[in-house]
DNA sequence: TATGAATGAGCGTTCATTCAT
DNA sequence: AATGAATGAACGCTCATTCAT
């Protein structure tokens, strides 16, 4: 693995277990076995490691998502999107600390707020697949026409967000069957 | 006001502003009008000056919740929900910087966890008020026996709470009416 | 007891626990039971307390020494000195971190030194005294001729003061019997 | 030079112009021609830095002390005493201030008190070398059997102590000839 | 490209002193 | 005389960034 990826892997696990305000670039050097300078020689500065950081969170969401569109009409609705939730719910209690660590400094959120809406990226972005989804399945039938496929979206994955947020406020840590527990709940209340 | 007050207030406004991270004591005390020293007279440090605030959050909401108690059984259900629905989507959307500070510094939220479970105090203490009303409800019959009153809470909460992250995250500015659109949507998909 | 010498006592408890350094108006008001302000009302500025508590050291040493004077003659000259050299071991053990103290400032010690002067005070006065009490011993006989008062004394309470350093430096609690033996040894010695 | 030790000369110039007190990290900053962060590359704090310069003082009279020790059965001893005098005195007039600010902040000196003795420092280390020489004295005669080679040695370099103490404590500027002027009268009088 | 010593602006905090009550 | 809130200068220290090697 190249330098500029050891750095990121390593900004990653410090940012996620210090947050960004007690991350320092000399922790960050630490963790990837690297000079401060070498961060340096591949990215512009510490908000550039953070960007490039925050840009790969919720991959893991993101893929199932895309795998989720092609999957209109089959099985269950509720089937389909329970890898969906988990994976949500997953990755949201993974990134958290990063992910609310964009409030933590506003001018570097204003900063790149036009970039992100430039290339579509953020976490509405999330909500909105699972949106185009239920339209889809609304369109062939299997949804009554008067439900809102966004509000819908919106009220699962804000469940898993709210309830990411609650388990690192508190410190929790859940099992993978807990978090099923919770998925299912909220499925099961959303598509009885 | 007596010097306190104008501090925390200060400090809110300054909060909200700039994120705990990009608060300095310099900046509090020029918005209170008063010396840098003058804060350590009321206050033990700047993490105590943050505790204070971050306290003071949600206090539409918890008014809301209370009041909420007492209307199991009266007029719709969704008509009940709809001030509490407004309440938290307002209060989230106001205080997500500072909310989502707690994680810029994981070892301070560390050291007052225990606080704050000590105190019954968290986020989480909203949705179980929410699941308690409707917990009443259903006993009244009101609601179906197989519905799960802590995941609807979890659901109608959650979304507010997604929402008014991304709201911030974007740098939208919701007009009273988007708000109340949101709320509602949520509402007429739980409760058709 | 009036409050000044309340003040004076306190600071003086605090001087020796703290040291002059750490030492804080704030913790000497607290140890006399009155505010901060009421200091400057009895005292012109920390140093002055400083000053004043300074003075108050080496008294049981001084008291012996005037006694002393009255002793040529009579006894032994050993007998005479013994609690003289008890005395200042005693009290340059009791009063090492403030006499210390005085090098933490030298700008103070500048301050202060032409004072000192006109006033004959510093711990110089208490060799003089035995050395005035040996050269009267001396006259009357009782000292060879050769030997020198003043080098005599100057050997006899720099033993003791380098003592009462060590045992402080080392953090170590003699008892009265480890001093009396310290003071034989010196005294034994130097009239053997 | 590098910069370290720049930094420990310009530290130990200003620590024994000013006292460890209102020895600032600027000033020695100022004085070792760098910036106040560079101080924190070589050394942990502020005090490190004095524990560092701490450590170098009484080179001269330690270094004299170790030669002393071969010069049993030569020469006279009184003759053998007095570089080990002079260098004494020299070396506690120069190092006072610094010595005594040891005392300016107790807590300190708790922290390394058991670091001292657990590498031998201290200042009583003098005294015991002094006393060895005099036993090896002793056992070869030179030295009558009834004398205490410890309390001779005390006596030596207390009287040189307290008078570095003293000569400091007025300011008094003392020339070669005057300090050696003083060892001898203490040589004489304890080896007449 | 990799380094790490040097930087210097800025931080949170302390504390002797003042002064209106 | 007694107070204690308010002060503001000064402190030790951190850290992202630079740059000569």
């Amino acid at each position: 693995m190249d330098l500029k990826n050891k750095i990121a892997e390593a900004a990653e696990q410090v940012l996620l277990a210090n947050g960004l305000a007690k991350t320092t670039t000399k922790e960050i050097a630490r963790a990837a076995g690297c000079s401060e300078g070498s961060l340096y020689n591949h990215f512009k500065n510490k908000e550039d490691i953070f960007l490039h950081v925050l840009r790969g969170q919720l991959q893991n969401l993101m893929r199932t998502l895309t795998s989720l569109q092609s999957l209109a009409g089959k099985e269950t609705i509720r089937r389909n999107l329970e890898p969906v939730t988990r994976a949500a719910l997953e990755d949201f209690s993974n990134s958290m600390p990063l992910i609310c660590s964009v409030f933590s400094e506003p001018d570097m959120l204003l900063r790149h707020r036009e970039g992100f809406a430039l290339r579509n990226e953020g976490p509405h972005r999330a909500n909105e697949a699972v949106a185009a989804y239920l339209f889809k399945e609304q369109q062939l039938g299997r949804i009554r026409e008067e439900m809102d496929p966004k509000a819908i979206a919106d009220l699962l994955l804000g469940s898993c967000f709210q309830h990411a947020f609650q388990v690192n406020f508190l410190g929790k840590i859940e099992s993978n069957d807990e978090r099923a527990a919770f998925c299912d709940r909220m499925l099961s209340t959303l598509f009885p």
